[in-house]
RNA sequence: GGGCCCUUAGCUCAGGUGGUGAGAGCGCACCCCUGAUAAGGGUGAGGUCCGUGGUUCGAGUCCACGAGGGCCCA
């Protein structure tokens, strides 16, 4: 059906109306949208907050607002590099540089269009409609990026052709001549970055600084703790190292230090120890060690401890190091510093600290003022000034420098030492800890405003706000460089000579300042490695300068895109109307410090605005165990599969009802629940109706037009309906899905679980008369408001509904459900009366059925009457409830009583949330005086004067009628429930004319369940055989038994009575066999 | 160690501003319907609302302190 319906869109041109309807309107509604990584397939999760975007859309749009219904996708970064590689087969950036970055880069943007074509067409597949480009131009694109890129070609443009050579338009992408989704790839996008940068540099806020960082020596780059932690640790076994570090000032007692990483003694500065824990000083032979008290089973033989003293009196001492000889050691007091985190769980309590070669000893320089030594390059090896070791990997250098150490007399044991270990996740090299040269935006200049900002968001869920301002309280400066080759080029130049750092800020800049260069790059995009052809002069010393080589962070490139996806630069009016956006939506684990976070930094700096004003952020797709998905735990869910199996309206209920806030367990069984809870409900709605319509032969285009006389049922249905419209409206403007979706699932049980049910012998009877057509006219009002409501949750059925049931019937209608209007609640319709009659009524009906249930006597047993003790008093005046609530107790009559004392008997009590406000502390006391009272005079009372005076410490409080509940306690000669003062109360009496009524439905039953036994057909004609016990039944009942089980003939005939049933526990044999029938058919 | 979130029925989750048998769906038991039919419906049994203390006439709900789990940051 769903391919149906896309094929129908395209045909019609659909989409075009959609994204066109509202283009002249006066009242805008600025969208964000969040770029998806256009590096993989769309799965199950990117699913869940498209279908947010997308809902989101459409509502407005038939709200009537004009909208941007851009998409975005993300581009550059290690992520799409890493995938390009593996490709390739590359093992190391080396590789790369062998291959030519320009024909790598171009391989990454070809990636890219290729995954964007993929993502368009399955967000196509999930009906997210935006202002799509073609998918087969990206394809295009990239077939001409890879055969040449500066061929000139042409495409088509959203205002007629464009040619450019391939590189030009896919840097072009999502500008206003292409249209279509935006590329951070996209020139715009990067020279808008620039600008910022610049004016972060104007502002003094850009920095190089250094960072000891995770290290593949072999792809020679840095890893972020994210990819450690997703999938980078084995277990590994490296020697574990004891040795001495002698004090300076006491002959013959040394720290006893442990540590694996052999090669980073080479450039220890100090040694920690916790200042809390106690330290034993203890003899072995002539020496003397230092060590934690806890970890003393370390030592080898015998020992005596002489001394015990806290870490704190350690503080300070100065010890010899282990290379001290080595030139970058020369000069470096080695100390003991306190560190809180140093544990005596494993090595010695004793912490060796070398600053250049780990990141919390990094961040201890800083705060004890350490020297930092970097001894290895980007391969991890050492560089010069370590004499033995130059040259040396880091793992090659472990047997040296334990040798080393034995030559002199500081080693005191080696043992291996199995551990976890982070290795690269591509390589499963091992990664080293590594002194870098980073770019850096400091962020105090900015840390206040932002948080001021952030302040001014609406934040779905609430907390996010305290999450967010979190994140700024405690973030530190933003790393914006990465040594790779795919992404932004950072416009940073810094001088060789004099080290002078420019930072340019846009094209024209860098032309007018360019010296050389330009020629080689101009017609490029601003990529690696043809940007960095363009030298500029020092603005100091004059010297020829390059840009640096580091590409930026990618979350600068998704940062940007409220400035540079709505024309800051280029129509800064258009812009004004866009900006801020008024709604984003995405998936918060992650946003909070990514996109959210850069957002609100590039926002602060350029505007100094909040970039947008509400956030609905969502949690996590999970499988149906809560447990992660994982392509390697067999557990990921594909999207293309999940929509082929259970089709995308399915999905995107489940994912509307979902709380944002927790993370949803997806999988098949969410998807059946939700097609068996809400979609085939409703889908039997409108089937029943096309079905009956179908047969009917009136003219349904003027009797909607009409105004038939409805019946009570009619208008409850009605006032239902559009009370759904209003909540749904409600809840959408107030941007809260799963309140907007919930009560849609209540109507539509109500739509088919009483309406339907209820009436269905209205729409069958084959006289049209006026309450058949007002029953049509009823449902057909309803489904066509419920279908405008559901158009922007399930925009699939709801469309199939619309053209089969709303277009034929209103030829001049918009074309598709999602060009209409947004149903308008019809404020007349709406009776709050109505609406809590029908209430009371299905709760009487429940309490009826339940009253049974307790009597043991089933609903096939007709009882001769009910009587109801109810607060809806206008329930008297509607016959017609009535009947319905006989019908469905199956009663022959129904009665009120006010005083049911004479059937059941009671308790009292008060109601204490009305009570307690009004009362106060008093409540307790009225309490106990009414439970002392007898309940019976009290409903007495209250049902002859409306109100109950009970005495309380002297004083007279008057209890209305309703501030009084009344529960039944037992029933006498009765079956009655009874629930919040309302009661019904069946007569279980029996007459001889009752019981062979009850036994006539019993037996229609009993030959229905055998037809179905037998296998016959719902219109099979039936001959009925009996042992003779049938006779009374049949005697009083034959017609109606017939009729209901098509039976055409009945005999007593007991060889063919093979059946045993029980009739009021009578056995009576039956059985049936089917007649030819010569009119099959005939409807 | 800090911030945020979660803990309610066997399972998954709802439970504005405190109101006195705590709800839904699934599962389970029993039943109904047979013109939604390899469907549909009803009724019922299941709960120390994580624990302890407090505020209050009254706490699943507010406060404090704990316990367990998750996410983020150190």
């Amino acid at each position: 059906m769903e391919r149906e319906i896309l094929a129908w869109w395209q045909a019609q041109g659909i989409l075009t109306k959609y994204v066109r309807r509202n283009e002249r309107s006066a009242q805008r509604w600025s969208f964000l949208d969040g770029p998806i990584t256009a590096n993989n397939p769309m799965g199950v999760h990117h699913a869940w907050g498209r279908t947010y975007k997308d809902l989101f859309q459409r509502y407005r749009t038939m709200r009537g607002f004009r909208q941007r219904y851009q998409n975005g996708y993300d581009c550059q970064g290690l992520w799409v590099e890493v995938n390009v590689e593996r490709d390739l087969g590359f093992r190391s950036k080396r590789d790369i540089e062998t291959f030519g970055i320009g024909p790598f880069v171009n391989l990454c943007k070809e990636r890219v269009l290729t995954y964007a074509a993929q993502i368009t067409e399955q967000s196509i597949r999930l009906g997210m409609w935006m202002d799509w480009e073609d998918p087969a131009m990206l394809r295009r694109l990239a077939q001409e990026l890879r055969t040449d890129p500066t061929r000139r070609i042409t495409v088509q443009g959203r205002a007629g052709p464009v040619t450019a050579t391939a590189e030009q338009l896919v840097g072009q992408l999502g500008s206003t001549q292409l249209g279509g989704s935006y590329f951070t790839f996209s020139d715009e996008n990067n020279y808008e970055i620039w600008a910022f940068l610049k004016k972060c540099w104007e502002r003094g806020m850009v920095y190089k600084g250094h960072d000891v960082m995770p290290w593949c020596p072999r792809c020679s780059t840095g890893i972020s703790e994210h990819e450690i932690v997703t999938e980078g640790y084995q277990e590994i076994t490296h020697p574990g190292v004891f040795l001495r570090f002698p004090l300076a000032d006491r002959e013959n007692r040394s720290l006893l230090v442990w540590t694996t990483t052999p090669w980073t003694l080479t450039s220890n500065v100090a040694a920690a120890v916790h200042p809390d824990l106690t330290y034993a000083i203890v003899r072995q032979g002539r020496e003397e060690l230092v060590l934690a008290e806890g970890t003393l089973g370390v030592l080898q033989g015998e020992y005596a401890v002489v001394d015990r003293v806290p870490g704190s009196q350690l503080v300070g001492l100065r010890y010899r190091g282990p290379f001290d000889d080595l030139p970058p050691q020369r000069g470096i007091e080695h100390r003991v510093i306190p560190w809180k985190d140093v544990g005596a769980e494993e090595g010695t309590g004793v912490v060796h600290i070398a600053p250049g070669c780990g990141a919390e000893d990094f961040a201890l320089s800083r705060e004890h003022g350490l020297p930092v030594i970097a001894p290895i390059d980007e391969f991890g090896v050492f560089t010069k000034g370590f004499d033995g070791l130059v040259g040396k990997r880091t793992d090659e250098a472990a047997e040296p420098i334990i040798e080393h150490l034995r030559a002199t007399g500081r080693l005191y044991k080696v043992e291996p030492y199995r551990h976890r270990y982070p290795v690269c996740w591509r390589c499963d090299t091992e990664l080293v800890f590594r002194l870098v040269d980073e770019w850096f935006i400091a962020m105090d200049p900015v840390r206040e405003q932002l948080m001021r900002v952030t302040q001014r968001i609406r934040w779905i869920p609430a907390f996010g706000l305290d999450r967010e301002l979190d994140w700024l309280r405690n973030m530190h400066d933003w790393m914006i460089s990465k040594k790779r080759y795919w992404g932004l080029a950072l416009p940073i130049y810094e001088c060789a000579k004099c080290g002078h750092v420019d930072v340019i800020g846009s094209a024209e800049e860098l032309r007018a300042r360019a010296v050389e260069g330009w020629q080689d790059f101009d017609g490029h995009s601003p990529h690696r490695p043809w940007i960095d052809a363009v030298k500029i002069q020092c603005g100091k010393c004059g010297q020829v300068v390059s840009r640096i080589a580091d590409v930026g962070n990618p979350w600068l490139d998704a940062g940007i895109v409220s400035f540079s996806t709505m024309g800051f630069r280029t129509h800064p009016d258009v812009w004004q109307q866009w900006y801020p956006a008024d709604f984003i939506t995405e998936s918060f684990p992650g946003q909070y410090r990514n996109w959210f976070y850069s957002l609100l930094v590039m926002a602060t700096v350029l505007d100094g605005r909040e970039p947008f004003r509400t956030c609905l952020g969502y949690a996590l797709v999970r499988d149906e165990h809560g447990e992660d998905m994982h392509k390697s735990k067999g557990n990921a869910i594909e999207f293309n599969e999940a929509a082929d199996r259970a089709g995308v309206d399915v999905m995107r209920w489940a994912y509307c009802v979902q709380n944002p806030a927790t993370n949803l367990n997806f999988g098949y069984g969410l998807l059946d629940d939700v097609r068996r809870r809400f979609v085939i409900p409703l889908w039997n709605v409108v089937a029943f109706f096309v079905t009956y319509a179908n047969l009917e032969g009136f003219d349904f285009t003027s009797l909607m037009r009409t105004r038939p006389a409805l019946a009570t049922l009619d208008r409850w249905l009605l006032s239902r309906v559009n009370r759904l419209a209003a909540a749904v409206r409600d809840r959408m403007d107030d941007y809260d899905p799963t309140d907007a979706s919930r009560p849609v699932e209540a109507f539509v049980d109500d739509l088919s679980n009483w309406y339907v049910r209820r009436s269905r012998r209205r729409f069958w009877k084959s006289e049209d008369d006026g309450d058949k057509r007002a029953a049509y006219y009823t449902l057909y009002h309803a489904v066509r408001t419920l279908t405008i409501v559901l158009a922007p949750f399930l925009p699939f059925l709801a469309e199939w509904i619309y053209q089969d049931v709303v277009r034929p019937v209103e030829p001049d209608a918009p074309e598709s459900v999602h060009l209409c209007d947004f149903s308008s609640p019809e404020g007349a319709l709406m009776d709050d009366s109505l609406d809590a009659l029908m209430d009371g009524v299905r709760t009487l009906v429940a309490l009826g059925r339940a009253a049974r249930g307790r009597a043991r006597i089933k609903v096939r047993q007709p009882l001769p009457a009910v009587l109801l003790v109810t607060r809806h008093r206008a329930l008297r005046d509607h016959q017609d409830l009535l009947e319905q609530l006989a019908d469905e107790l199956n009663v022959r009559s129904v009665r009120f009583v006010d005083d049911p004392s004479r059937y059941v008997s009671f308790e009292i009590k008060v109601r204490f949330d009305l009570l307690g406000p009004r009362l106060g502390a008093r409540v307790q006391d009225v309490a106990r005086a009414v439970r002392s009272l007898d309940p019976a005079t009290v409903l007495r009372t209250l049902e002859r004067d409306g109100r109950l005076s009970v005495p309380v410490n002297g004083e007279d409080i008057v209890l209305s009628r309703d501030e009084i509940l009344a529960r039944m306690h037992e029933a006498q000669g009765y079956a009655a429930e009874g629930q919040g003062g309302e009661f019904a109360v069946l007569e279980t009496t029996l007459t001889p004319e009752l019981v062979l009524e009850g036994q006539a439905r019993e037996l229609v039953h009993q030959i229905q369940n055998l037809r179905k036994e037998v296998g016959l057909a719902v219109d099979d004609r039936i001959a009925l055989f009996h042992d003779g016990g049938l006779e009374p039944v049949l005697h009083a009942h034959r017609a109606y038994i017939e009729r209901e089980t098509l039976t055409v003939e009945v005999r007593a005939d007991p060889d063919r009575a093979q059946h045993n049933l029980q009739l009021d526990g009578r056995q009576v044999r039956i059985g049936i066999a089917k007649m030819a029938h010569p009119h099959r058919g005939g409807t």
